[in-house]
DNA sequence: TTCAGGGTGTGTAGATAGAT
DNA sequence: ATCTATCTACACACCCTGAA
């Protein structure tokens, strides 16, 4: 109130340099009692004893008998020098000395208060760096033992996990000369060399580990065998020397010159890499081998050319979703929703248009195709986004590199899964960490018929999303298709709350 | 019309992480 | 140690584009 144009700090220094003037300078009260209880207070106290006491008080405290005392015009203006006035100027000059001796003993009264405080900072400090001390000492202690964990975590999975992609220089030396001690011809594509092992499955008599065909001699190790057989040993023992010995070869001989790393270079990381890839050829050896293995390998493969498609799609829709974001600002999180599991478009497919096998699929999937639609709209808009960045070609400057893209007028629609790649499950299951979807993704009516679904609130925005996108967002192609899903999806909801 | 260059879609081997 | 599902990297065939 008093000083409005103050901020507060300044306000209580104010008052406080006025409390100290009345009360601490002019009687000396309380100045041992705030140095020695408060190092705060005192603190505060004596910064403004330093920088404002000496002028300000003393002027008021003091001038007045100090400028009697030694002015000379205090005796030229005293008219006579008798008894009584000598007597009043000494008394002056007495209770003057008074004062002097009074402020001289508060100065160090004073002054035995500051050291004690001073003291009483170092002993803090002190204490202080012992806490730092320790800290530092139990810091470094949990970063050896956290390293000393870390080795032994490096050494108990290093024998088992595959490290292959760890070592990409030793892997294809260790894979050519395992072909060679099999006997198999470089050039045989990896369906014939796997023909190749299965031709030779029968063990040799006399638990013979090697044949010898036309002087050279053929290793057959046991593929249905434990990898700790003794013949399957002995060859991974061979593999591994035969390794060794060329790298060693390679590096002592000054003519030629170190095919892997050196990290390469060691006998532990070898053994592994041969082991990982004995059990790897194993596994596809036997399974050739075994009718009921040989259908398993091949589901098996359709399953992985079934993903391998879905993640690609997956993956270019990821690439799009920057560019939606910049259309639909409020569309938080979309890139969580681009789930290799859950986006196909043969959700929508009709019936009659699958195969048996597809069929057998969907069934299996029980997503029904009216169940997702609202979602399957949004990953079409996705879709259009990715060939419209696409057809545009990057021409936007601040893209960098230019991509040198081939202009396309007309976009394919064809841009989703095939119906043919689909899964046959439905998409939360058979992961570690099951996808769930979020309860806007799928139409209200298909929920409301399979209660077991379980699902995540969020995302509301996808409520609605497609009625914003036909206000063109999009060229005159895309629109033209989002309208035809936007009426396809209203037959599919019937609570009608997307348009 | 031909052809090199490159985009696109698809398939495959193998790596990797987690469960058993 | 083994099995399973997921994922990456790469190869290849096809076909479009644009220049010669």
């Amino acid at each position: 109130m008093s000083l409005p144009n103050l901020p507060f700090a300044e306000q209580g220094v104010h008052s406080q340099l006025h409390h100290s003037q009345s009360a601490s300078l002019l009687f000396g009260e309380g100045r041992t009692q705030h140095g020695s209880t408060n190092e705060l207070a005192s603190r505060a106290h004596s910064v403004a004893l330093h920088h404002h006491a000496p002028i300000v008080d003393y002027s008021q405290g003091y001038s007045p008998h100090m400028h009697q005392a030694h002015s000379p015009l205090a005796f030229h203006n005293t008219p006579l020098c008798n008894e009584t006035s000598i007597q009043a100027s000494l008394q002056t000059v007495q209770n003057t000395l008074q004062l002097l001796v009074n402020e001289v003993q508060k100065m160090g009264v004073r002054i035995t208060d500051l050291e004690l405080a001073n003291q009483k900072h170092l002993a803090d400090q002190q204490v202080l760096t012992d806490h730092i001390k320790t800290t530092e000492e139990g810091v470094q202690k949990i970063q050896e033992d956290l390293s000393v964990v870390s080795d032994k975590t490096n050494k108990t999975t290093g024998a088992t996990k595959n490290i292959s992609n760890q070592h990409l220089l030793l892997k294809p030396i260790v894979h050519t000369i395992f072909y060679d001690l099999l006997g198999v011809e470089k050039t045989l594509g990896h369906e014939d060399r796997m023909k190749y092992l299965v031709e030779r499955l029968e063990p040799l008599p006399n638990d013979a580990a090697i044949e010898t065909v036309d002087g050279t001699d053929i290793w057959r190790p046991l593929w249905s065998e434990n990898i700790k057989h003794k013949i399957n040993a002995k060859f991974i023992q061979k593999v591994v020397d035969c390794v060794w010995a060329n790298e060693t070869a390679n590096r002592n001989n000054p003519g030629r010159k170190a095919e892997m790393s050196n990290e390469d270079y060691d006998h532990k990381v070898i053994e592994t890499m041969t082991k990982s890839y004995w059990r790897n050829i194993a596994s596809q050896v036997t399974s050739q081998a075994d009718g009921a293995g040989l259908v398993k390998l091949r589901g098996k493969q359709a399953d992985k050319r079934r993903w391998a498609r879905r993640a690609h799609v997956a993956n270019t829709r990821h690439e799009a979703v920057p560019e939606f974001h910049k259309r639909f600002p409020d569309a938080e999180g979309a890139m969580v929703l681009v789930d290799t599991n859950f986006g196909s478009d043969y959700m929508t497919f009709k019936d009659d248009k699958l195969s048996e096998d597809s069929k057998r699929r969907r069934k299996e999937q029980d997503v029904p195709a009216s169940g997702w639609k609202r979602y399957v709209a949004f990953l079409r808009m996705l879709d259009l986004i990715n060939k419209g960045l696409r057809v545009a070609g990057e021409t936007s400057g601040d893209e960098e590199p230019p991509i040198k893209c081939r202009k396309m007028d007309t976009p394919t629609k064809g841009f989703d899964v095939q119906a043919s790649k689909m899964a046959d499950k439905s998409p939360g299951l058979g992961k570690a960490k099951p996808s769930v979807p979020y309860k806007t993704m799928v139409n209200p009516v298909w929920l409301a018929v399979h209660p077991s679904e379980e699902v995540m609130t969020g995302m509301e925005w996808l409520q609605g999303l497609y009625s914003r996108a036909k206000k063109g967002d999009f060229t005159v192609h895309d629109t033209a298709y989002l309208e035809e899903l936007a009426a396809e999806l209203a037959d599919g909801d019937e609570s009608g709350d997307d348009s």
